[in-house]
DNA sequence: TTGAAAGCGGTACCAG
DNA sequence: CTGGTACCGCTTTCAA
């Protein structure tokens, strides 16, 4: 509970002005205005000595930078979400700013209140994983943030910069696999917490099937909630069917560990029995019994695009809207193959 | 862009002078201030037309408060962390504060850099989550830290509030219930990011032992990294013996899948063959082919626990020092069993 | 009950 | 090359 050291005290020690000490901090010596090395010396000296500490927010009041982003993810417990605010973290971190994270649990009323807060807040930038894009537009003007850098991922604001991942080519790709695996009745587990989520997916398996000749069974696509135990419920109706599927696809890796628990539960062999693939390969994705076959979106990459382009924006606000497609990538493991015939 | 809308515009609108406006604002209107509810109406009416937002930093400047706290996590990795980052959101959100988020990484030097960054933010407390006890306080005591509330979890502070979970008791349970399925030689995987990490865990697994009249043999007990990958190598490494281990316990989830990963590759059935548990109990355990035994340290408790105490703190500097330990519950699923003779 | 004014700690312009 | 100083936007005491 030391009283706090200020810019004067140091500027008292070291013999000097304030506005010499501050030239000095901000590195400003060299520049624009010239200090003498031994006048430097001596200011950083007397810094040391006191164990002085800029005070963010008076610094923040004067240069309007406050050196914070604030990023907004959806959800709590899908892994996929957390490798996204690590990578976000780490550049953050890289440029020296901190993160303010909000978690809004896909509900409209506390994202709201999370912008709200951050507008007040004044933070340098923004970060939307996955919010509700129809309302929000409005709510950001209310908010006076649409002026404000902001870089989203998984809808577009307009005007703002956006990184996109397409998951439509790379399902395409997995509907291939699993055909070429000899698969025709695949099951789809919708499992998603907000309807309009995992449309692309779901869009791209119907046209695969379409290309491949295979009929559209509307009975195999199942729509539950987010969880995986979600997921494992709409994994045993599918499974409940006679004939049953011999391949199922979640719409993320979650839905799959669901069709992996129910699979478990009837005794059904994976992939003996039954294929099994998922979407995002999360970390432990690979560790699962069997190795779960996926379409990588690598969250880490996504978090750090996602930040990169919000800090470039930071750097040059005028500079053309940016739109950043992350590649997917099919990840073959054992939890797919070719399967004997059910019943 | 729109310029800012500052207190003196809304005072000017409602033609009053900013103090009042501040008094509104801040609700002091009625306690030791008196404003005309007139008054009180016609300075909410000029915020809401101009859209007024009250800076932060200026405030902040002025009050001292901050309306924030930081978070630090060591680890990125593991789902358990991101389940007490998600409690300590919850509870942060709903005390109307901001939540900086800072991942460590299980580096003394990240961790330094944040603390130092942090301590400039001037936040108004600071949760530390399983950072480096040692060095850590001559390091707070540096950068003028020490004064301020801090709760921790994992290692405890001198002087500070801190949660506690002692996994030993459980630990105890956990072999017990091992020794009573009929295992008599139980491998453990102490995969951990430090020296000293799991030392609970170890300590028990070696008294339980010893309890049960059973042998300590070293070459059970596998050293290796924190990450599942690590986990199924020493999982690997515990196989090849011969006589194997008939049940393994990793030193958390990620370990013991690990370990279930080894098992399914050998063409080990579980818990036939090889039974397998962990601890913490990830939100992924009770979905994992067969489902997790594991000691449930739920990380979310755990996180909203940590926070209330940094705000009860917050809220009543004076108070004694806190200490909170979290119980732990065994929850037997399907990856322990009695399991047939190895060979 | 309301207003004037003094800072909070820095920044950056301008004069010397 | 360095020092004086006017603000940034808000809170809070003191007077009116």
């Amino acid at each position: 509970m030391s009283i706090r050291v200020t810019q004067s005290d140091v500027a008292r020690r070291a013999g000097v002005s304030r506005a010499t000490v501050s030239y000095v901090i901000t590195g400003r010596a060299g520049g624009s205005v010239q200090i003498t090395e031994e006048t430097r010396q001596r200011v950083l000296a007397a810094v040391a000595e006191l164990g002085y500490q800029p005070h963010a927010a008076a610094r923040s009041l004067r240069s309007g930078r406050t050196d914070t982003i604030a990023l907004l993810v959806p959800d709590g417990s899908n892994p996929h979400w957390w490798a996204i605010v690590r990578g976000v973290e780490a550049v953050t971190r890289a440029q020296g700013c901190q993160l303010v994270l909000s978690i809004t649990g896909q509900e409209a009323e506390r994202e709201r209140q999370s912008l709200r807060a951050l507008a007040e807040q004044r933070i340098d930038g923004l970060i939307l994983i996955l919010t509700y894009a129809g309302r929000l537009a409005g709510e950001l003007e209310a908010l006076r943030l649409q002026g404000s850098p902001i870089v989203t991922f998984g809808h577009e604001l307009p005007g703002k910069d956006l990184v996109t991942q397409d998951y439509g080519p790379g399902t395409r790709e997995m509907m291939d696999h699993l055909i070429g695996l000899g698969h025709t009745r695949i099951g789809f587990i919708h499992g998603v917490a907000r309807t309009g989520l995992g449309a692309d997916r779901l869009f791209a398996y119907r046209r695969a099937l379409r290309a491949a000749g295979l009929p559209y069974e509307k009975q195999l696509i199942v729509q539950c909630g987010p969880n995986p135990d979600d997921g494992a419920c709409g994994a045993r109706r599918l499974l409940d069917l006679s004939p049953r599927p011999t391949a199922i696809l979640g719409v993320n890796d979650l839905m799959a560990m669901g069709a992996l628990q129910a699979a478990h539960e009837r005794g059904l062999a994976v992939p003996a029995d039954l294929s099994v693939a998922g979407f995002d390969d999360i970390d432990l994705a690979e560790h699962l019994t069997p190795p779960l076959t996926t379409l990588r979106a690598n969250g880490e990459t996504i978090g750090r695009q996602v930040a990169t382009l919000l800090f470039q924006r930071l750097s040059d606000p005028e500079r053309p809207q940016q739109r950043v497609a992350i590649p997917t990538e099919l990840v073959v493991r054992g939890s797919t193959g070719c399967g004997r015939s059910p019943n």
